[in-house]
DNA sequence: GACCATCTTATTGTCCGACAATCCGACAGG
DNA sequence: CCTGTCGGATTGTCGGACAATAAGATGGTC
């Protein structure tokens, strides 16, 4: 026989709580940078125990919705990062067995129109934050690390300067999935920071000129620069991402 | 001054126990499947208090880390699914106030790079998968719900025919936040079916004949059109996706 | 042996009460 | 205005308790 019912949904009451608090975050009936009430408040108006409410207040945290501010004590309504994001989905990601051809053929994808909407739609500054990365990246100076970090924070300008959510969000997993590969390519290819360097120049310029068209035609090229970049590292394009088991909380 | 000095960090109890689970899984130290040591046995182990694992499981818990069978009891170690990296993802993007053009705009940058892996890859499995979500949707029996449902079985098909695990995670969540708007123009586009239907047919028979490119630009006008949809049913595509408050745990 | 009902035990969900560490805010002094 | 001090509030952690129930063992039936 076929699932005729449903089982009546009991939930445990530290689900019941985390469920309401979730709800009115949602609701923007508690707004973001707003202090928690304490645990002890909540227990009273939940009328439930402690306990119960910090099981609750743990789901919460580990989602993004509450925070705490540097060496706080309180907890604060929070919106999710990028960081939060990104950290759970390269991580499961990680745990699918994503393999850096998966993660490249994603970036091909959505990059070039991360760049056309940033050529679209970039404000005076999110362009001066972009060319300030790409400079940055062009100084050529410093460890492998800090260079992956400048190519890294090139794409999130450029996904800033879309001046849309969703790019943003995207972007920061995809990264820092590649960040690790990135590295190999830049220690093991002789040319690749300069190949970088002059995709990131033509990248600006096009952005700089809104020319959305340009801006997605070099993008291409850059990210199809980085697959050959693989071949020429000799890092086989079936490697599985591994998370770096970095802590997300 | 500049920040000279990190905080030290001191990590509480029931952060440490999370990401000693947590790293052990993303190890594959613990695999899928198995079952966690009851929270008895683990408070020995840490040697930490009942109530301190605890709020390390529900942190797990609301991870994807670990879930519990069908009405049971015992925690096992799971891997984040679709749904919740969908249900994580689109929240945040509800919070982030991004628009449904913002959606479209990400929907039209990744849809026809994953209509091309799946025309390249696409198993005979997949590919029946993927027609029987067309023939589901051509039926045109059911309600708005049931027709929007469709659409996204489309999508999501088509995503599992592509065999990229980031394409199929990412696709959950886009859906996810159009799926409210899309039953919108379902309802008032009198020809919106019709033309999804067909869009639909021209990919099938794209993947089937593995033609990438002809899948791609089938459904980068698809995708277009939805647009269009959008216009004619009278949605200002500035809207902001609204999260439908569901339970996610 | 395979299937089923029953019983026992183990495990989870929830509560209570307690205490040390430490963050917070106020307040006084240079 | 910055610094040092102090009391109170709040969190992190602990131990112990108990009801509800899932999991496993037991034994009977075909």
């Amino acid at each position: 026989m076929e699932t005729m019912f449903e089982p009546l949904g009991y939930a445990p009451a530290y689900l019941r709580v985390s469920e309401a608090i979730r709800s009115r975050i949602l609701r923007r009936e508690l707004l973001e940078g707003q202090p928690l009430p304490t645990e002890t408040e909540l227990a009273r108006q939940f009328e439930v125990n402690r306990s119960t409410v910090r099981e609750a207040l743990r789901k919460l945290e580990s989602n993004g919705l509450l925070g705490r501010r540097r060496g706080g004590k309180r907890l604060y309504v929070t919106h999710p990062t990028r960081e939060t994001i990104g950290g759970g989905l390269s991580q499961a990601l990680a745990l699918h067995r994503a393999r850096v051809v998966d993660v490249w053929e994603a970036l091909q994808a959505v990059q070039p129109g991360i760049a056309a909407a940033a050529a679209e739609r970039r404000s005076a500054e999110a362009l001066a934050q972009l060319e300030a990365a790409a400079q940055r990246f062009a100084a050529r100076k410093g460890t492998r690390e800090l260079a992956v970090g400048n190519v890294a924070a090139f794409f999130d300008a450029l996904g800033e300067a879309g001046a849309n959510p969703v790019f943003t969000l995207l972007n920061e997993p995809l990264l820092r999935l590649l960040k690790p590969s990135l590295a190999v390519i830049i220690d093991r290819v002789p040319q690749a920071r300069a190949r970088i360097e002059s995709a990131q120049k033509q990248i600006v310029v096009a952005v700089k000129a809104r020319d959305a068209k340009t801006a997605a035609e070099w993008m291409a090229r850059h990210v199809r620069d980085f697959r050959r970049g693989y071949e020429v590292a000799g890092i086989p394009l079936s490697t599985e991402v591994g998370e770096d088991l970095d802590v997300v909380s």
